[in-house]
RNA sequence: GCCCGGAUAGCUCAGUUGGUAGAGCAGGGGAUUGAAAAUCCCCGUGUCGGUGGUUCGAUUCCGCCUCCGGGCA
């Protein structure tokens, strides 16, 4: 049975998670917390991965990160691909080496499925495979992706009810795992327990046999009201434009090797600023669509939120927040820093 | 001033041969196991511009009024 991140188990040293949607000031508030705390920021954040992928990214600035440096930042080229896997695993070691460090891990960013690998696994489930990939999209073009989804019914009856039909991406993944391991999905989600009492969707087994073994105080940081984000999104959005985000885009663009399917180029506002560049909508329009885009990604950010478990909820627009951050996590941080 | 178009969901518009209306976008809710800022699912009552008239019944037909386009003076 993999161990529940135990909140109160102070065997374990301390971690905090400070999440929440985009443009709610998770990185104003996590620099804050360094200056009381002595912590290691830990970047959760798919996109800011990217190097080159700044201002779009809202990445925090130069100064910002020599003055709090975040790890797990400007990882990865644009061209390439990172899972959560991948997250996990980098994720693990860059806590531990704060944490033989005498430091407090700080995991700070919105995005949730990150945080839900780290927090319970995941399955031992074979990497992706670009040529295995390949093969079912051309398949798929040839025969139309319901046909797909008729093969994985046949052969895994459980997945293919819980995939629907359409979505293409989590069917490729399904059929994918076939092609690889000659076993169902469905059977390798479930390392024990059965389908149908549903356990592995609230908690999945991890494939080292541990949950996470730290002590992790879970803070969510946003506005108490859904329009006073969506201010903030709008007003950032116009900040980017500013500070010069179609250029980084055109650069981006100039490189050659991009296309619109990398993962990279699919973040919300590159997407909108591709299209934008390559003649397909006018400049308002390009407007409009990235800050629904960016309000479109917070409201699932919430989605994922509002139904955690032992996350303690901040109001951005509150006073006081950092304080009531430190008090959340005072007694074990009073601990470390006393040592 | 006259003529012609428009006026319908937050926005852009469709439609009702008269029986009170529906798409896209936006918005809301949800799902989420190696692309996750991804991908996908569900959710549409609104004085049908105002006001009189015809009618069993008008958003639909007719008159007048208001506003917005375009044209003629």
């Amino acid at each position: 049975m993999a161990a529940e991140p135990s909140a109160g188990n102070p065997s374990l040293p301390p971690a905090i998670f400070l999440m929440g949607p985009t443009a709610s000031g998770k990185t104003d508030l996590a620099m804050a917390l360094c200056e009381h705390l002595p912590c290691d920021i830990i970047s959760v954040d798919s996109a800011m991965i990217y190097r080159g992928m700044d201002i779009g990214t809202a990445k925090p600035t130069a100064e910002e990160l020599a003055r709090a440096p975040h790890r797990l930042i400007d990882i990865c080229d644009p061209a390439d691909t990172y899972s959560a896997a991948d997250f996990r695993r980098d994720a693990l070691a860059e806590m531990a080496r704060s944490a033989a460090a005498g430091r407090i891990p700080l995991l700070v960013g919105g995005t949730m499925m990150y945080y839900k690998a780290l927090l319970h696994g995941l399955s031992g489930l074979p990497a992706a495979d670009a040529s295995v990939r390949a093969t079912l999209q051309a398949d798929a073009a040839r025969r139309g992706w319901s046909a797909l989804h008729e093969d994985l019914a046949r052969v895994d009856r459980v997945a293919a009810e819980l995939i629907h039909p359409n979505n293409r991406q989590r069917l490729l993944r399904a059929l994918e795992v076939i092609h690889l391991t000659g076993r169902p999905i469905s059977e390798l989600w479930r390392a024990e327990g059965t389908v149908e009492d549903y356990t592995y969707f609230t908690r999945w087994q991890a494939d080292d046999g541990a949950g996470l073994p730290y002590t992790v105080t879970q803070l969510a940081l946003a506005p108490g009201e859904r329009h006073v984000l969506h201010e903030r999104i709008g007003q950032r959005f116009l900040a980017m434009l500013n500070a010069g985000f179609l250029a980084e885009v055109r650069g981006l663009m100039a490189r050659g090797d991009m296309t619109p399917e990398l993962p990279s180029m699919r973040c919300v506002g590159y997407r909108q600023a591709w299209s934008h560049l390559a003649g397909e909508t006018d400049y308002d329009e390009f407007v409009r669509r990235g800050m629904a885009a960016t309000r479109q990604l917070a409201k699932r950010q919430l989605t994922w939120l509002r139904k955690w478990d032992q996350v303690h909820w901040l109001d951005s627009t509150g006073s006081g927040v950092l304080e009531k951050a430190l008090k959340k996590v005072g007694p074990r941080t009073t601990l470390i820093s006393g040592q």
